[in-house]
DNA sequence: ATTTTATTGTATTAATATGATACAATAGAA
DNA sequence: TTCTATTGTATCATATTAATACAATAAAAT
């Protein structure tokens, strides 16, 4: 028993996919990659909240994952990035792989509400027979988290829902499926990520001050960091730049600007050099 | 275009699906998800070397990882499990997912020895053109790695192979397809392991001295450590439990025997508390 | 029997990092 | 002009790490 793969998918390239079908059009299961699916778990931060974009399903209140399927020609990095595309509209942000959740049962939650799910879908007639048969299938998904500036983003709900949102992570509603332990896992490591990243780059505007640094931290850690430590440990990496003050209008000091050297943030990285709060 | 995954499969349980199939019989394509597998990287550990297990296939000087494929009435972890059970033996050791390969080309490598393969393949009957074909598709495998006591292996090549060995890192022969990324990859995900877990545990005998510790680390981190550092690092994380001394029979002071208190490890790993050198 | 040798377990010291706190500078309100 | 809250930076005690030293010791060499 053993896996000799894709060869023939290799010298026999296939012919006769759609190039880049309209979101609308009816799903052909011939052009995508059966039982894998790909979810997306995309972190924005604004009002000192972490924040995940999720899709409300039409005339349902079960929340999902921006997610898809992977085309017979694409790789599958390529896939979760149209997905994110998708959605926000964002090319080439930070999207990274982080687990990929393969058991029997991942659908069991939720599980009434799908079957009104496929109902509807049924009703509808976005799609035929075939294609509801091959959605029936057990789906292995992998979980992509990206980090994406919330400001720079248009929400686009797909065919099967009305809304396209930013929820607040203190404030989730209830997802579909194994959606809930896809976001847990994805905090994990994006909190485990934070020692080695200084992740204020993809999520924050080009120009911030100290405070907005260390809420973003705040928010994603869920704890209380001190101050003039935090300070003194991220200037210390020497990847930011400073700028002109800003005048807050408050009755105090201003603080400065910062913005990410991005030469000296990849050197960083480079070295491998890790941090931790 | 939305994936409501695994309804019908959720309520209409498979019948028919033969439960345990042995490893020479043909492989039914329905009894497994089609497109996804899954490879092991299993590490061991003898003579101050890291070691992965690997198979050859036959009549051809090209080797590869312990393989297979999910069940459809199996998570994919189990999926898992069985390939590491059915290559070396052993049940429930250290084993984690550490990354999905999805690239279009990823068996790109070596393209002429697995057309070749496929040809061995058509001949020997082994399988039937459907099971060939279902094998030429395009997979995408997911990555898991595990570590285990080499010595307590029984490692069994596969229908397909000749043989099953162990393998230095540092001699390691042509792998298949991406099977060197892939084992690259298993390695930076076990080296940073090493900062959050006493990973001898896995691969070390029951009893050990804390120069075959140290060997241990710096084989998987390639980088000389400095001992009484070392030694007292580790000892001050009071996992580790004091023997009797073992004479060596060289002329000099005889090191302690240790062995990992599993029940302080475990409190330690629930701490959440790193550790790196 | 004594000396020698290589290795082990532990101590010591200097350098560095961290946590807690202090304090001067300052934008704007009082 | 004084007051207030926040910012940038300094200070000091404590903890951690790296480098080195050294006594203990198993067995070989003398």
């Amino acid at each position: 028993m053993y896996h000799i793969n894709t060869i023939k998918y290799l010298y026999l390239p296939m012919t006769n996919i759609s190039r880049k079908p309209s979101l609308k059009m009816a799903l052909n299961p011939d052009d995508y990659m059966p039982g894998i699916s790909i979810d997306c778990v995309i972190f924005g931060y604004s009002n000192q909240q972490l924040k995940i974009l999720l899709l409300k399903w039409k005339h349902q209140n079960l929340w999902t994952l921006p997610g898809g399927f992977i085309r017979k020609d694409e790789d599958m990095k390529d896939a979760a990035n149209r997905v994110l595309e998708e959605r926000t509209g964002l090319k080439s942000v930070f999207l990274n792989q982080f687990h990929t959740f393969g058991d029997i049962e991942r659908s069991l939650q939720n599980g009434k509400e799908q079957l009104k799910r496929m109902e509807f879908i049924r009703q509808s007639k976005l799609h035929n027979d075939e294609v509801i048969g091959w959605l029936n299938n057990r789906f292995i998904t992998t979980g992509y988290f990206a980090l994406v500036d919330l400001h720079k983003t248009k929400p686009e709900p797909d065919a099967l829902s009305d809304t396209c949102e930013w929820k607040s992570l203190t404030d989730m509603p209830d997802l579909m499926m194994d959606h809930k332990q896809i976001v847990e896992k994805a905090l994990t490591h994006l909190r485990i990520q934070l020692n080695y990243l200084p992740i204020g780059l993809s999520l924050l505007p080009a120009k911030f001050t100290f405070l907005d640094l260390q809420k973003l931290y705040e928010a994603i850690l869920q704890k209380p960091l001190e101050r003039s430590n935090f300070q003194r440990k991220v200037l210390k990496l020497g990847i930011l730049r400073r700028h002109e003050k800003q005048m807050t209008g408050a009755a105090n000091k201003a603080p400065y600007l910062y913005s990410f050297d991005k030469k000296k943030f990849k050197k960083l990285i480079e070295e491998g050099i890790g941090f931790s709060y």
